[in-house]
DNA sequence: GTAGATTAGATTTTT
DNA sequence: TCTAATCTAC
């Protein structure tokens, strides 16, 4: 076929071959070898092109593989141009990852170029871009981050006279988020959630922002997808040459999509007859709903895509038998799940997934350490190990005893690179320079370094700006040239402005790592970070460094911007061997031999939170999270818990997690507790087998144990009320907190429920090591001892 | 306009 | 307990 001819074949849409023509064979035979090593799910699943398409895939099943592998097929079997597929997923990580594989998988055959690949808001951009003048926007319009969306949103919250003490800024953003990701406009918000927020007037303040950005041509992350949803509905012309533009839909981790993302995907889907999507998801995996992902989505695709096909791929390549079975065992716990079984083809069972106990984190972080070293000796990398934690608080503590013991460690998700203060500081000059509109950059860096511009002088611009309409820089501009402002002020202020206009006007002729250079060191920006003396300085100067050099990168300053600005992430070359430490969401899609899960406690995992505002949904979430946890580990998976742990300060007595009695006994291995201490051994009460295991048996008697216990059970988590869970006596915890010093000394008689009369032989904080007449030398807290 | 004091709040996080 | 953000006094 000549090009022409093709290619118009194409846009007839006819070029799919008959089923089992010369054509077709022919088609299999040039595909073949990316079929090679696939099992026979995954090759349907590969093949399956034409038609919806759901593909539930457990972890460790090779999903990526299926994904990259059909994007390959259906370009190689000559079904589509590249230009003509689109594959979306959630983080840039995962796009990146796809492209890689793609290309490695048809390397020459990308010379058309590449499918439209990237995450739902990398496409929205460059849809919206294209089509910018139609949803009230210009093609350069910023893209606001978090940080300059509440620095607006409090703007307007004080510009309509409303107590921002009581209506948080932040508060009023987490609304207009949650907002945006069901795609509800200002006039679509049910009436009640507009009126919960913003003292009455979510709505009004909503519409107010909506009209900024459009004032400051710039738009949020939500909107980059709201925005996409109006101009399809407002737009079926648009709408119907992208519905024809994209013959083949993939999409990544179906299971975490939110409602706007729902919408837009179906928007595309429905083009005629043309509806070949094909999304891989796995709602046990589906951890994001409190971020707006609804797990319906992927339990309603067939009802929203009648005659779709669905393929389940449940032959795991990764974990051993036990940890599997573990993980499944505990998952089906869960109702309103598609349901699937993980199976292994390895006979191999591993070792079981190891429980055990410790007194308190730091003791856990200490034997947790313990037992990488072990494995280290034994010749494990520390790469293949990993620490998965519930809250980043818990992160501290390995991180402290890691130092102690000189053990390589990296912490993954932490804060980010582009968020980092400085970062932001030189982001907005360059911001301001290539846009000297953008007023938000303008006001971050008017008066940093200082210049004496301060409030006062923001709010007179601001005024200015407002009257005449205008950007701030703008009426800056007009307002030195007058004698509103005082000589000092309209000196430092036209400096300013002179700098930006040499700055812009260097764009076109100066290459963008040394503008930026030039722009940071002319503004005093780098010079303000040499001169502070604090300790933090260097590592700041460092990191601007650092982002020039990430600038070389990049074609132009406009191109690193909006990358930037989509990729909030930066990479850090992590060559050298480090375990792991991060939390469980940072987790999903990783993999390692080894795998520690600390903090299985009642109030940690499942997370309180979590149970109180979610109720039912909340602790199914909390299992997904636990599921994903034990479903990273290849070989070995230690799940720890901790009789004690310090929340907000106080020490609070803790029971197991729920989750560890889901765990099917046999393929589980119970640990004795540590001897760490020497207490916490074995004792002979409890209901689960796991309460067993919490030392102090009389506490059980207490009614703090007792609701806590009764409320393990209670089938509506709704009702437990606040922290039940964790604390234990209020007055004990109260007393041994007030006054913020020891309560006991050295030498005093003390009294315990358990080992009952004995004397203080040593106070460290509020532990106490005390000599009982009857049981020996324990350490306890002493918060469990009462003065005798 | 800045340093020191005070106070609230403290899951998970991408884009 | 610790942090970050805001307030208060200079």
């Amino acid at each position: 076929m000549s090009e022409p001819a093709r290619r118009s074949a194409i846009q007839s849409d006819e070029l799919v071959p008959k089923p089992g023509g010369i054509a077709a064979r022919a088609l299999a035979a040039r595909a073949a070898p990316y079929l090679a090593g696939l099992n026979p799910e995954q090759q349907e699943a590969v093949e399956a092109t034409e038609g919806p398409l759901l593909v539930l895939a457990g972890a460790g099943t090779g999903k990526t593989r299926v994904l990259t592998t059909r994007i390959a097929h259906i370009l190689a079997s000559g079904r589509a141009y590249p230009s003509q597929i689109l594959a979306v997923t959630f983080t840039n990580k995962a796009a990146r990852e796809m492209k890689e594989r793609i290309a490695r998988l048809i390397g020459e055959g990308m010379a058309e170029g590449m499918p439209w690949l990237g995450t739902f808001h990398a496409i929205g951009v460059r849809i919206l871009r294209r089509h910018a003048e139609l949803v009230d926007l210009r093609s350069d319009f910023t893209i606001l981050d978090t940080d300059d969306q509440i620095r607006l949103l409090k703007q307007i919250i004080q510009a309509a006279n409303i107590d921002e003490k009581r209506w948080p800024a932040r508060q009023l953003a987490a609304a207009i988020d949650g907002w945006k990701n069901r795609g509800l406009a200002p006039d679509k918000v049910p009436d009640g959630e507009a009126y919960a927020a913003a003292n009455g007037k979510g709505r009004e303040l909503y519409a107010e922002y909506q009209a900024r950005l459009k004032t400051l041509n710039a738009a949020d992350f939500g909107d980059l997808l709201t925005e996409c949803l109006r101009l399809f509905r407002e737009r079926p012309d648009v709408l119907a040459e992208y519905q024809k533009r994209f013959r083949y839909m993939l999409v990544d981790e179906y299971q975490d999509t939110n409602v706007a993302q729902y919408l837009w995907l179906r928007l595309l889907a429905q083009g005629k007859e043309s509806r070949n999507i094909c999304c891989v998801g796995d709602d046990d995996q589906s951890i994001y709903g409190w971020r707006g992902a609804e797990v319906d989505n992927i339990l309603r695709f067939e009802r929203d895509f009648p005659g779709a096909k669905v393929i389940r791929l449940e032959r795991n390549y990764r974990s051993t038998g036990h940890i599997l079975a573990a993980a499944s065992g505990l998952i089906a716990h869960n109702e309103g799940r598609l349901g699937k079984t993980l199976f292994t083809e390895t006979a191999e069972l591993g070792e079981k997934v190891a429980v055990n106990s410790a007194w308190d984190s730091s003791e856990e972080a200490r034997a947790i350490g313990d037992d990488i070293e072990r494995l280290q000796r034994q010749g494990h990398a520390l790469n293949d190990m990993a620490i998965l934690v519930r809250a980043s608080f818990q992160m501290r503590e390995f991180e402290d005893r890691f130092v102690t013991l000189g053990l390589n460690y990296r912490v993954i998700g932490g804060p980010r690179f582009f968020e980092r203060l400085e970062i932001r500081d030189a982001l907005a000059y360059l911001r301001a320079t290539v846009n000297p509109a953008d007023d938000l950059a303008f006001e971050r860096i008017v008066n940093t370094p200082k210049r004496g511009l301060g409030p006062a002088t923001l709010q007179l611009l601001h005024g200015h700006a407002r009257r005449r309409n205008m950007p701030l820089m703008a009426a800056a501009a007009e307002l030195v040239g007058t004698e509103e402002l005082k000589p000092k002020l309209r000196q430092a202020l036209s400096a300013l402005l002179r700098s930006f206009e040499r700055w812009s006007a260097l764009i076109p002729h100066t290459p963008h790592t040394d503008l930026a250079e030039m722009v940071l060191e002319e503004s005093g920006y780098t010079e303000m970070w040499q001169l502070d003396r604090s300790a933090e300085a260097p590592g700041r100067l460092e990191n601007l460094k650092e982002l020039v050099n990430t600038m070389g990168e990049y074609e132009s300053l406009p191109g690193f911007l909006e990358h930037v600005s989509l990729v909030m992430d930066s990479e850090g070359g992590e060559a050298s061997d480090a375990v792991s430490i991060m939390t469980l969401h940072s987790a999903k899609g990783l993999e390692f031999d080894t795998v520690y899960l600390p903090g299985w406690e009642e109030g940690l995992f499942p997370h309180q939170r979590a149970l109180d505002e979610n109720g039912r949904a909340g602790l199914e979430e909390e299992r997904r999270l636990a599921y994903v946890g034990l479903t990273r580990a290849r070989r070995r998976a230690a799940i720890w818990f901790v009789s004690n742990r310090r929340v907000h300060g106080l020490w609070q007595s803790t029971v197991p997690s729920r989750f560890l009695d889901d765990l099917p006994e046999a393929d589980v291995e119970i640990s004795e507790p540590a001897s760490y201490g020497g207490y916490g051994t074995a004792m002979p009460y409890g209901m689960s087998r796991f309460d067993t295991m919490a030392p102090f048996g009389s506490t059980y008697a207490t009614p703090g144990w007792q609701r806590a216990q009764a409320n393990r059970d209670t089938a509506d988590p709704r009702k437990r009320t606040g922290r039940q869970a964790l604390t234990i006596e209020g007055e004990l915890v109260a007393k041994s907190v007030i006054g913020g010093e020891a309560r006991f000394a050295a030498g005093e008689r003390v009294f315990h429920q358990k080992f009952g009369p004995g004397t203080v032989a040593a106070v460290d904080g509020n532990k106490l090591t005390v000599d009982f007449d009857k049981a020996g030398r324990k350490r306890v807290v002493d918060s469990f001892v009462e003065a005798a």
